[in-house]
DNA sequence: CATGAATGAGGTTTCATTCAT
DNA sequence: TATGAATGAAACCTCATTCAT
């Protein structure tokens, strides 16, 4: 439970699941209708609460974007401790392979709140738009240390690492993002080999230009 | 001008100059805070004017949105017309590359208006989404149809066009919508050339991998 | 309580209150300055309440229209029902006494929404105004009636049966809109009477010309 | 011309013409409308003039009130003298039916400026609604004078003359206000014809019940 | 004389939030 | 803990009116 948002219940096991419920309801309406174009009343309506009720768990309504970041940034952290873990544990090439298939599942089991955080975060506030910066810059380092690593070892040809970084992390994104038109079109799985595939393929491994693909 | 909208002027150039004016303001007020979190007031404080005179040039708020996207498809339409034009003339590499240069440059003009379609897309009127998915997607076309015909001729090998396809176009946007992160480490050009180069790679020109990067 | 109008309040029973107390307030100002003349913040103030509170019992200042005219017609149908039932129990000469005095005595208790429902009606919306006008019909049917059944019988001669009944039910609106004037001439009894009598000696009773005045 | 009322322009002829066409399409616009429900831009567009230019002719819309009323009373000050003037040459019978029939084709000739005047006088301002009351009573005192001269004469017995006067003047506000429907049924002439025997009836002429009618 | 552009004031309505219960 | 009533502030938009041309 995110301790610096004021809450007029002690009781934290019901604080905890009634954030959640609120952030749930909340990012699906913000998706469907904006975060200003979404009311409170919106709010409590889709989670069954009064809107007064609502206020015993937050300050406000901007608690609600802190809330979702929050719950993001967990999940993103996890992803980055098991991604690292993997690099330890396997070659570069595996490494990569296992990053963004972790990635690609963190996303998606995300798409919501990533899809809010992409499309808001210009208008946050500053803090909160420096934090998810601060996060999506972190995921970014993970794939750029990968590269790098590969690129030092000679098992990787790349110019421009952090921009393939970058892409990878839009690709993500984009499923997220685009998951109307995309989800039609593929499982998250068949995304994700797909896409590594053409990852694969841009960090030109000369002479052996198709072993790595299933 | 748009005959579509409803003015109170008479004088066509003023109209023009005005809808052009507002629109200027409002899609930085609408990055910068999200549509329904920018009031008219705002917009027409940015721009100089009275609120009640805005609404001489425009019916109301919704109509700015609509300006935009038409603004922007008139641009993209021209981007169709020159790429296919491009694939006509040149052989389908340098047709791809050329397209991608003028997909980013098209982008890259628009910076400000891209990133509020993008963003705002899903809480837009059912019309006017609908619209904006059309032109991307008759964008995206624009790249499938020469990756389908670098195939056939076999001059390339990919496998999921469509997809690629869909990539290209999210990294133009990617340009606009993280361009607070990207212009400050790449000036158009360079972005553009490092992507070109990923995105070749990718079309898998066996044996000659490299005699396209400049 | 009307069932189709929008409140957010749950407790019936209030609605009931504030809605009576909204509409009072309205009628009056209405009759004073006008529909569009008076507005919603003039409303609340009156009926000290704030505006934004208003909107928890209605939708919108046009449902105030709506609640006066439902208010009057349940008025109305009551008094047609009785003076149907005066038809059945006594003779006609007796009925067309007790309609009138029924009918003006309707009026009298609701002058203010009489006032404005008459006034109005040419500026409302048309669903509305046809409402009016069928309750406004349906009343003058009562009179169309006892006067057809009174020359059937042959107790009456009366030509034009049915601009009689208008001029019956233009007297009774006459004390509702001109109440400024009429009131500080006669109270509603003697209102009636002198009306009842210039009335009955317009059925022409020959030969009996004065025996049923009072 | 109303000299009341400022101008811009020095043309008299202008002015009068200017003025009469916008009264003309401003009543109308009211009835359908109400006063404040009508925009100057409403009454410019009918009237094909700009709003901007409408005031080189009145102050204020608030003058148009005054225009309708000053057009009103001009011919109601026509009827009066008429009238008066038929019942120094007729006899009280002849006199009565002269003044009706003046009265109602007054008011037909004049049908939407007396539905707004009708209407509207509640919401007036205070002096503007004493004039048309003002002169609604001298039309009222024309025909209570014809009635009281008739009872000293022994040829009328009416009780309430005044009441009667005033029934005769709603009988001619009604056509005016409630036009729409009874306009479908009587031309002006049935209409008066009609009336007149009503109100004929009721002065109670013991013995000559019928010789007047025609 | 006529016009089009412009605006301050004010209209209706919504909303985030509070508070007594 | 949860609720329903209430509200100040602010949103979008319209209008009567002015003024330079």
């Amino acid at each position: 439970m995110s301790k610096n948002i004021r809450t007029y219940s002690t009781n934290e096991k019901l604080v905890e699941e009634r954030r959640s419920q609120i952030i749930r309801c909340a990012v699906k309406l913000f998706n469907k209708k904006g975060f200003d174009g979404t009311s409170m009343r919106d709010i409590a309506h889709a989670c069954k609460m009064t809107s007064a009720n609502i206020y015993n768990y937050i300050e406000g309504k901007d608690d609600i974007i802190r809330l979702i970041m929050e719950g993001g940034h967990v999940r993103s952290y996890q992803f980055i401790r098991e991604a690292n873990e993997g690099l330890e544990r396997l070659g570069v090439i595996e490494a990569l392979k296992n990053a963004i298939s972790l990635f690609f599942r963190h996303i998606d089991g995300a798409r919501a709140g990533v899809t809010f955080l992409y499309r808001g975060i210009a208008s946050f506030r500053d803090d909160i738009r420096a934090q998810v910066l601060k996060v999506e810059a972190d995921e970014t380092a993970v794939f750029e240390n990968i590269l790098h690593k590969g690129c030092a070892s000679g098992e990787f040809e790349v110019n421009g690492a952090r921009l393939l970084a970058d892409n990878i992390i839009s690709l993500g994104q984009m499923w997220a993002v685009k998951h109307g038109m995309l989800g039609g079109r593929y499982t998250i799985d068949e995304y994700t080999r797909v896409q590594t595939n053409s990852i694969l393929r841009q960090i030109q491994l000369n002479g052996k230009p198709d072993y790595y693909l299933k």
